[in-house]
RNA sequence: UCCCCGAUAGCUCAAUGGUAGAGCGAGCGGCUGUUAACCGCUAGGUUCUAGGUUCGAGUCCUAGUCGGGGAGCCA
């Protein structure tokens, strides 16, 4: 006998053979017509399959009439057309089989009712046996398959940056030690006071978890020409919003012999190409996200796959928002070139301005990192932020400082240690080329994509300050 | 980390300082080729934790924990 999956059970034809189809009960209907209808679900595809029990089963007074939501079963018989409205095909069922109970329906966390996303959190391990975190889980996959198909397709290689490193130049963000050394008895480093001593610690030094793989692959980018990473990142700020994990996955192209022109290119087609895959994938989990979730969930990526991403300067940009002040739009925080922009700012250009993707350029050096490529105004660096409406910054980006005496100048000025940078010195040293790469976070693409309103529920088991449940 | 809000039945929420309720879910029954099913009955509570005020605290005060919204940091 055959065993089909939910998905394929859905998109049989009719036929006289029997078949097998395994999952989880999500309902029972019972009619007193002799017969119950048992919707269950394996998580191939978002619908569920119908299978109709006739009280003829042995066990259909014993069992039949006794599963909950969440039962385990499996069923046999054959696929026949329904006579039912709410879909095309359902089974017949000449066994219905439980493998496993719902100990005590009344506790049961993913119970057949409205659950907020909350409580869900609390009860991850179960979550995903719901509709929206079954839609999420495949749209995530959609979106993670699509990754590697763009990079493949284009002659990128995936390039796997360690998850531990032991250099301090990864630049800003306060990391994760990685340390065996004893926390109950630390012993002092002799020569700095107050220290510990790392000597005795498993590297012979400080460690840490990584937040960022891209110092690491432009060595690959300056050898392979074509490279990305796409794995997971770690940064131990205390951030408590819905849009920032401890623990994400991170995709971080490099392209070598490439402006931030070609950069602002890839990204677009980047992001483009993961949305039609995830609108001619997953029209099913999509369909729900537009009923349920987000009412735009579906046009939003539509108009975004068929529209220009916006591009306009950061000087630009701030000369908007000073002219929107004029014409009376009130900032709680000041407009001020050099600044940072405010998530007000963000939000007015790419929300209200442009409504749709922006990228903004050339970002005054004060506020950008290190190993961006100077401008000739001296002021500003080449760099790009990519913001989505909803969500905020998606992409951040930049052309590499490729000469050497330039970088050394940004180094000395941001008081960086020189030496730690010996082997990231070297590429310019030794056949340097203009380079460009982008980190994009994972999981703000699949808020993008879904319409969810809070990363915690786009992965499934989210690391947030106190939180490391599961 | 900062500002604001919240925590009561399995879940979502009510309850003027004075006997803790409803809807959903669950159990039982009725009805029906059902599909967010519908109708009836039943069970279900250490009101987040620790202190305090009060004759009396779910309600007021203090501290803490966790959650939500906004901000910062960023992807």
């Amino acid at each position: 006998m055959r065993t089909l999956s939910v998905e394929q059970a859905m998109k049989a034809s009719p036929t006289s053979d029997p078949v097998r189809v395994r999952g989880w009960v999500r309902t029972r209907r019972d009619s007193k017509a002799g017969i119950s209808f048992v919707a269950i679900n394996d998580g191939s595809c978002f619908d569920n399959f119908q299978v109709v029990a006739p009280s003829s089963l042995g066990n259909y007074e014993k069992e039949v009439l006794h599963l909950t939501t969440g039962c385990s079963v499996e069923a046999e018989g054959v696929i026949v057309a329904s006579q039912g409205g709410g879909q095309a095909v359902e089974m017949q069922a000449s066994s219905l089989r439980v493998l496993g109970w719902v100990e005590d329906p009344d506790t049961y966390p993913a119970s057949a009712k409205r659950h907020t996303f909350e409580y869900l959190r609390e009860v991850a391990h179960l979550r995903v046996r719901t509709n929206t975190f079954g839609a999420v889980a495949r749209v995530r996959n959609c979106l993670a398959q699509a990754v590697h198909r763009f990079f493949h397709e284009r002659g990128f290689f995936w390039v796997h940056t360690p998850i531990i490193t032991a250099s301090d130049c990864e630049g800003a963000g306060e990391m994760f030690r990685v340390s065996t050394l004893d926390l109950m008895n630390i012993k002092k480093d002799a020569n700095k006071p107050g220290h510990a001593d790392f000597a005795d610690d498993f590297f012979g030094k400080e460690a840490f978890l990584t937040v960022s793989g891209q110092l690491n692959v432009e060595t690959y980018a300056c050898a392979l020409s074509k490279v990305y990473t796409f794995g997971p990142t770690f940064r131990a700020e205390n951030s408590n919003t819905a849009r920032h994990l401890a623990e994400f996955w991170m995709i971080e192209p490099e392209i070598a012999f490439a402006d931030l022109n070609d950069d602002m290119q890839l990204a677009e087609e980047f992001v483009k190409y993961t949305l039609r895959a995830v609108l001619a994938e997953r029209g099913d989990d999509m369909k729900f996200f537009a009923e349920r979730i987000d009412k735009e969930a579906i046009s939003r990526l539509e108009h975004v796959v068929e529209s220009g991403f916006q591009r306009i300067t950061y000087t630009d940009a701030v000369k908007l928002l000073e002219d929107a002040a004029a014409k009376g739009k009130k900032w709680e925080y000041p407009v001020k070139w050099g600044a940072n922009l405010q998530a007000e700012h963000e939000r007015f250009i790419t929300e209200e301005v442009f409504k749709k993707p922006t990228i903004v350029t050339d970002y005054p050096k004060d506020i950008k990192a290190f190993y961006m490529r100077m401008n000739e105004d001296g002021k500003t660096v080449r760099a790009m932020d990519v913001l989505v409406p909803g969500i905020g910054e998606l992409i951040g980006g930049s052309q590499r400082e490729e000469r050497l005496d330039h970088l050394d100048r940004r180094l000395e000025e941001m008081k960086l240690d020189k030496a730690a940078y010996w082997w990231y010195r070297d590429l310019r040293k030794y056949g340097t080329v203009p380079h460009a790469g982008f980190g994009l976070g994972f999981e703000r693409l699949v808020l993008f994509v879904t319409g969810m309103a809070n990363i915690r529920d786009v992965i499934p088991f989210p690391r947030t300050p106190k939180n490391a449940a599961f």
